[in-house]
RNA sequence: GCCGAGAUGGCGGAAUUGGUAGACGCGCCGGACUCAAAAUCCGGUGGGGUAGUCCCCCGUGUGGGUUCGAGUCCCACUCUCGGUACCA
């Protein structure tokens, strides 16, 4: 037999270069023949399964991040391994590049909002780039370019032709640093999600996006996402839509014709109301507070105090009575601070017996408190020390009084039907999508407002409204721009200077990659051969605002003929952040790790080796240099053997015959390794542990190698397999590897490995022992041994008999293959 | 408060359906090579006892339980992280 052990090269250059793993000349060549041969170019085949892998594009901040480089090093491994299970992939890139950031350089640092994004946009290229992500670079869109957003706004107006968009005077949040309408989820806290300022509180006409008609759906699709999407993220979105049961309750007000709407999720404690509160912003209010000082003056104060999230329960009486819909009783109105004009209709009916917040406001105020409800088990709730708000039996309810909350509930809700007075509703947390924002970065609204036929579309063989990219922000628009003729009448009319939120935009570019280049439509026919998208990847902190967005988006396009099926991601991996010391990286905490000196000192394939090595990709993850160095290292031993052993590329196909044990003991670790690789690369995505395995198998194959075990054969099946485990994760080394070993084609278009059924069987096993359930011996024996000789070798082994010896034993557990657990008790 | 996820060596993390806890990597210790260092290679590395390779006990946040057997399942709790919060 012919052995290949370490081999000793002579001491020329020619022999140390190739020797030496040179990460930049191994990238160069890689790319070099991706980009020559075009291997990333997707292209539409109906009838082959296609899988469109998706990672979240990034905004062009100018500089990659340690987020993107393992948010793109998931994405392209998966995409590469799906190429070499024979699916047709697109894995196409992009940049979220309208927003902020850009105003603000551009303000400070006098350039032009595109041209500083579009320099970003080339500079974060190049880095993509040099990590060597197998993106369809063709398909490339920024949102700022106006055949991007020209379809938004095409969009956009056939929404409004619909009625899905429309035009509100609404009280918004004004975030009074950045100037600006926030979104409802770009409040935090009271703060503006950028500027950490406190929001105020402003009434403009907005454009909004009638996501309130998707809620129910949004809501009920996420069942069928169930197990493709991380649970963390579904019941997220569940609680944002935030679906809730109730009744709305007219109560009529004494001295007015307009009845009084309230929300209530609680009509079984109908009775026991004792007064009204409503919100500040609540319409009643401000009408009030026009002729009544004290109030005015209260609500001036208690909006300074709320800014502070005070928590005391302040408020102050209008003056007004409402009646209970069902006694007539008389119930006074308050203004309350506590009460959200955003939810339900701004006013509630106040039962302080089973409201905390109802309790607590009555107890500030010295107003009644009735209890209506009463503990089911028969105890006494103690309404002295707080309210009582489990269900219950009613009491002091009149003719409702002892049926349980649940049949209270239903009984009052019919009673209020009946009358007329109040119906079963449902509601949401989730309110329509404010769209407009007073930004210059962003793309136009296509609205033109005209005195006498009010807010027309642009026409659309006018669009893109196209932004002066010319015009530094801080200039004022023009007024022969903001001037048109009204498209409907031909009078002077005005322009809408708003643009739209960028979550817009973020919305639907994954639909877009698939027709990137169509100029006659916003999607085409390949729109339906791609989407959904197979695999998204992205930080988890889109869990709620982008994913949702995207995936009312999808449905809106769905409803307008544009694609099939109803949700844009079938599956989504969320990856974790990326610590160092503890903390996100970030500017404040002065540990940032920027990944270009590290792609330099080690080369593209060892950052993403180790991004996918140190935690599992759902993990948050600690950076550590350490665990580069660790990773390179092996790369460099992996390079180093396979150069030793270069000739055993041109070994014949191997025959498991010749072999002795400890090369078939080498060959089944092998085959183990491509079985177990293959599962967890596709099912859990746990790259770590694929890379772990690999890092085994090197080990082993090296030690046989140090012994004199090395046959060829082996060693060339052990590395063709290897190679192309490796290529999805690290592409450039295993692509030079694969040409230099002098094997066919290039290994990003081979077949990913098959295990081989035969060399995985063994005839000797080892079976561990316990007694009592602790390992007590460990056996090899063979595999077709029958249970009563097994039975003998156990009870006969000396190990064994120390612990049974004396004592019966009263049954044996075997799991075939594996482990034997003798139980004995004490004689 | 509510919802969700998690807790395993000095560190990151392994451990299909309950079946040898600590794979792999880092760090550390010892050794080889070297004038020396770097690089590389070899050996060791949960705690304790005994002791130079055997062997025993303890050990997966805490306390219970189920089981022949629990990191894994059940109950209660502690802590950490993420989200959300006056939602009527």
């Amino acid at each position: 037999m012919v052995t290949c052990g370490p081999k000793t090269f002579p001491d020329a250059p020619s022999f140390h270069m190739q020797e030496r793993y040179d990460p930049e000349a191994v990238e160069r060549e890689a790319q070099e023949y991706w980009r020559a041969n075009e291997c990333f170019a997707a292209k539409e085949r109906p009838g082959a399964r296609k899988f469109y892998c998706l990672s979240m594009f990034p905004y062009p901040s100018g500089r990659l991040h340690m987020g993107h480089v393992r948010n793109y090093t998931i994405g392209d491994t998966i995409a590469r391994y799906r190429r070499m299970r024979g699916d047709n992939v697109l894995q196409p890139m992009g940049w979220d590049a309208f927003g902020l950031p850009a105003e603000n350089a551009a303000l400070e640092r006098k350039v032009l909002p595109g041209a500083w994004t579009r320099g970003n946009i080339q500079a974060m290229r190049e880095q993509l780039q040099r990590l060597g992500f197998g993106y369809d670079w063709r398909r490339e869109l920024a949102t700022c370019d106006p055949e991007y957003y020209r379809w938004e706004q095409w969009f956009f107006i056939q929404l409004f032709k619909k009625g899905l968009a429309y035009r509100k005077k609404a009280l918004v949040n004004w975030d009074p640093v950045d100037q600006t309408v926030l979104a409802n989820e770009q409040v935090i806290e009271g703060r503006g999600w950028r500027s950490g300022a406190l929001v105020e509180q402003r009434e403009v006409e907005q454009w909004f996006l009638r996501i309130t008609d998707y809620a129910e759906e949004l809501l009920g699709s996420l069942d069928r996402l169930e197990g493709r999407w991380p649970t963390q993220v579904l019941q997220m979105q569940r609680n944002w839509i935030g679906r809730s049961e109730g009744v709305e309750i007219r109560f009529a007000l004494e001295g007015r014709e307009e009845p009084l709407t309230v929300f209530t999720t609680r009509p079984d404690t109908l009775m026991g109301t004792t007064y009204m509160a409503l919100a500040p912003g609540h319409p009643i209010v401000q009408e009030i507070s026009r002729t009544n000082k004290e109030l005015h003056d209260f609500l001036n104060h208690s909006a300074q105090v709320s800014e502070e999230l005070a928590r005391d329960r302040e408020g102050h009486p209008l003056g007004l009575n409402a009646l209970h819909p069902l006694t007539g009783e008389e119930l006074p109105v308050w203004v309350a601070n506590f009460v959200l004009m955003e939810y339900g209709s701004g006013a509630v009916m106040s039962v302080p017996a089973h409201d905390q917040r109802d309790w607590e406001f009555a107890h500030h105020h010295g107003l009644p408190i009735r209890q209506v409800i009463a503990p089911a088990d028969g105890s006494q709730a103690d309404l002295d020390a707080g309210s009582y708000t489990e269900w219950g039996v009613l009491v002091n309810s009149g003719e409702f009084d002892g049926l349980s909350s649940e049949e209270g509930y239903a009984a009052i809700t019919r009673r209020l039907s009946e009358q007329g007075r109040g119906e079963s509703v449902v509601r949401y947390r989730l309110h329509d999508w404010g769209v407009s924002r007073q930004r210059r970065w962003g793309c136009p609204v296509p609205m033109i407002h005209c005195g006498e036929c009010g807010v027309v579309p642009v026409p659309e063989k006018n669009l893109p409204v196209a932004l002066d990219e010319a015009l530094p922000p801080e200039a004022d628009i023009p007024e022969e721009w903001k001037t048109v003729p009204c498209p409907e009448c031909g009078r002077p009319a005005q322009r809408d200077t708003d643009t739209f939120d960028t979550f817009v935009e973020s919305s639907w570019y994954q639909a877009r990659f698939c027709s990137h280049d169509a100029d006659d439509a916003m999607l085409d026919d390949r729109a339906r051969y791609w989407l959904p998208v197979d695999q998204y990847i992205g930080g988890i902190e889109h869990a709620i605002l982008h994913l949702l967005y995207a995936r009312y988006f999808h449905k809106l396009m769905r409803d307008e003929g544009l694609v099939d099926g109803d949700e844009p991601f079938a599956h989504l991996l969320t990856q974790g952040m990326v610590l160092k010391d503890g903390h996100k990286m970030s500017k404040s905490w002065g540990n940032v790790v920027d990944p270009e000196p590290l792609i330099e000192r080690y080369g593209a394939d060892t950052v993403r080796l180790f991004v996918l090595f140190a935690s599992p990709p759902e993990h948050t993850l600690e950076w550590s240099d350490s665990g580069v160095e660790g990773c390179s290292r092996f790369l460099k031993r992996f390079w180093r053997f396979v150069h030793q052993h270069r000739e055993c590329a041109s070994a014949a196909g191997i025959e498991a015959d010749g072999l002795d044990a400890r090369q078939e003991e080498l060959r089944r670790k092998l085959h183990e390794t491509i079985r177990k690789v293959g599962h967890v690369v596709e099912q859990r995505h746990t790259f770590n542990t694929a890379i772990a395995a690999n890092m085994e198998l090197l080990n082993d194959l090296m030690h046989l190698s140090e012994a004199g075990g090395a046959e060829p054969a082996l060693v060339r099946e052990c590395l063709e397999a290897m190679l192309r485990m490796l290529a999805p994760i690290v592409p450039h080394l295993s692509h030079v590897l694969w040409r230099e070993l002098g094997f066919d084609g290039a290994v990003l278009d081979q077949p990913w490995p098959e295990a081989d059924e035969t060399a995985l069987q063994r005839s000797v096993e080892q079976i561990v022992v316990q007694v009592n359930g602790k390992v007590r011996a460990h056996l090899e024996l063979a595999v077709d041994i029958s249970e009563d000789e097994l039975r003998r070798k156990v009870l006969d082994n000396a190990k064994v008999q120390r612990f049974t010896e004396g004592k019966t034993v009263v049954r044996i557990i075997q799991v075939p293959h594996k482990l034997v657990n003798v139980v004995v008790r004490d004689a």
